[in-house]
DNA sequence: GATTTCACGTA
DNA sequence: CGTACGTGAAATCC
């Protein structure tokens, strides 16, 4: 039975009455209807279930969350992030979708999948839309009207037919709760070495994060965005003859260097690879690497190289970029996902994630407005003492610099030192990683034979999960056991899975503290009325960027701070191990650390 | 028109 | 024969 009330004090009493506390599951859908109108629905354990007219559904989400301050529990982070649209922020949510990925790894989420997954039941033989049901479970009355009786979800609800009325929306916030109620269960039994049932919560907040950093976007000085490319490009071209001109100048200036006549197609890898033969240089590819060791052979190569950076802004960084993805508020805006397809980093689009260093001093804070920086040190050296447990690599962490005391033990320069423990964890082999390697053994046996072991894993094919307890997901080393098996190429699959699980089990465990530590930096800014203006505007695996009026900096700064003890005590917690964070006010995203 | 390859930016 | 990602241009596949 569905309560209507649009009243939102009436929904905070019923939802009091019916025993919701501060941080108790309170199942929520919410969409915008075809009309652009408001549907929202809830639902509370004891089965109390509202739906709300949509002229107040926004009030009265808002109102609950200050009166009571529930977990919400949605099914993917859509009503995040239209609530930021309306102005509202919550503080705690349970998203089936993030948790959803954290227990079956990989990146594809939807509600069939996440149903499906909760119940045991092959989501591929879910029932598609239009597709009619001959008996097989359509029939009679089931636990819920969105299922079925042979337990699958109906397709017209998860075609949407929720969103059409508070009731139903409040009947699909209502399925939400289950499906929350069995994933901890699910998680409770995952053989995790941390605390799964966390992970989820963390990952969550996340998600709304991701709302947010959508929303608000990074702040951007247009006059040094648009100086920068300049510099770089030239002028902004007024049409496509004159960009084809712009073009051809910049092509011009590496083709002669070579015989007047000859022309190649720079844009081309195969044009590039002959030409570089005509003057004498023979490489496997053209890429950049490559040709800095090429660059004194012809002058040429310089040129290209130049001429590469210079394409590079004027393709993916350049004018065009600037008006695809910075708004007229000067935010440069993307999509977010709180978890990749391996470990579990985030991603971000529209180049937040791969801006060239220079562009950075584009980046820049509004005036009266600073950036908080903060990147961890270190991160995944770090990660690996924890979740090894490795006390001699648990000890390394008291510096601030861990290559240091590695490097002493090894007996060994610190640079030799950096390259073994970085070959370790990603599983490198050739170069000086050989050497460097030696030693790492004999002196931190733990932590080396924990990478082994899922190294291991991952040439058996065998899943892994994460510290947090996220799957790691595996694929099959020979996709195809019909095909003429290649022995090299065989074993190249097989020592290349094991590489992959080796350093999702380190990047991985980096990216949960990592969110855990921004997750923990917003919650904190949100409930300090002197702080709440700031916001975190960009996330970047092991840095953290927040925009912060320039008057309470020092104090985000030293939250910044007091967050990562906060989050990495609470989430390594008796490892002994110390996680740092280098943190500094700036102008602008360029400015040198500290 | 969609997918793959090459290249390169970030961590 | 160190991992992950997103983006763009050209080639390639259908």
């Amino acid at each position: 039975m569905v309560t209507l009330l649009d009243d939102p004090a009436a929904v905070v009493g019923a939802l009091v009455d019916a025993g919701v506390g501060r941080g108790e599951p309170v199942g929520l859908a919410l969409t915008n209807g075809d009309d652009g109108r408001l549907v929202l629905g809830l639902a509370a354990d004891g089965g109390l279930l509202v739906g709300v007219g949509d002229d107040e559904a926004v009030g009265v989400i808002a109102a609950v969350e200050a009166a009571v301050r529930p977990r919400w529990v949605w099914w993917s982070n859509e009503p995040a992030s239209l609530l930021v649209r309306h102005g509202v922020r919550l503080g705690a949510c349970w998203d089936l979708s993030a948790v959803h990925r954290l227990l079956v790894g990989g990146w594809r989420t939807d509600e069939v999948r996440i149903w499906s997954a909760v119940r045991g039941l092959d989501h591929r033989q879910a029932p598609a839309l239009g597709q009619l049901d001959l008996g097989d479970g359509d029939s009679g009355e089931g636990e819920h009207p969105a299922v079925r009786a042979d337990g699958f979800l109906r397709s017209e609800w998860v075609a949407g037919l929720w969103r059409d009325a508070p009731e139903a929306a409040a009947r699909w916030a209502e399925l939400a709760l289950d499906v929350m109620a069995r994933q901890q269960e699910r998680l409770r039994a995952i053989a995790a070495a941390g605390d799964a049932l966390a992970t989820a919560r963390s990952e969550s907040a996340a998600e709304m994060l991701c709302a947010e950093l959508e929303h608000d976007g990074l702040p951007i000085d247009m006059g040094v965005a648009l100086g920068l490319i300049q510099d770089l490009v030239g002028e902004r071209p007024t049409d496509e003859r004159e960009a084809d001109r712009s073009r051809a100048e910049r092509d011009a200036v590496v083709l002669a260097h070579l015989p007047p006549g000859q022309t190649f197609d720079l844009r081309n890898p195969a044009d590039v690879k002959s030409m570089l033969r005509r003057v004498g240089i023979d490489v496997p590819d053209t890429r950049a690497w490559r040709l800095e060791q090429m660059r004194t052979a012809h002058p040429v190569v310089e040129a290209l190289l130049l001429w590469r950076k210079a394409e590079r802004i004027a393709t993916t960084f350049g004018y065009g970029w600037l008006d695809q993805h910075v708004g007229p508020d000067h935010r440069l805006r993307g999509a977010w996902s709180g978890t990749d397809g391996a470990a579990g980093r985030m991603t971000a689009q529209a180049g937040l994630h791969n801006l060239p260093a220079d562009l950075r001093p584009a980046v820049r804070a509004d005036d009266g407005w600073s950036f908080v920086r903060a990147d961890l040190g270190q991160i995944e050296p770090r990660v690996l003492a924890a979740v090894s447990g490795d006390q001699a690599f648990v000890q390394a962490t008291a510096a601030d610099d861990l290559y240091r005391p590695v490097a002493e033990r090894l007996r060994v320069d610190r640079p030799i030192a950096k390259v073994g423990v970085l070959a370790a964890m990603y599983g490198q082999t050739s170069g000086t990683a050989g050497q460097a390697l030696q030693g790492m053994d004999k002196a931190y046996p733990v932590a080396m034979q924990y990478l082994r072991d899922a190294d291991r894993a991952g040439r058996e094919g065998r899943e892994l999960r994460t510290f947090g307890g996220r799957l790691i997901p595996m694929w099959d080393a020979i996709p195809d056991p019909d095909a003429p098996v290649d022995e090299r190429s065989a074993s190249a699959a097989i020592a290349s899975r094991g590489r992959y699980a080796r350093n999702a089990t380190v990047q991985g465990a980096a990216a949960e503290l990592f969110k855990a530590w921004a997750a923990t930096v917003r919650a904190r800014l949100a409930g300090d009325p002197d702080l709440s203006a700031s916001r975190i505007v960009l996330c970047l695996h092991d840095e953290l960027l927040v925009h912060t009026p320039t008057a309470v900096s020092e104090r985000v700064a030293s939250l910044v701070q007091a967050c990562l003890d906060e989050a990495s005590g609470r989430w390594f917690r008796g490892t002994g191990v110390r996680f740092v964070a280098d943190v500094s006010i700036v102008d602008s995203w360029a400015d040198a650390k500290a």
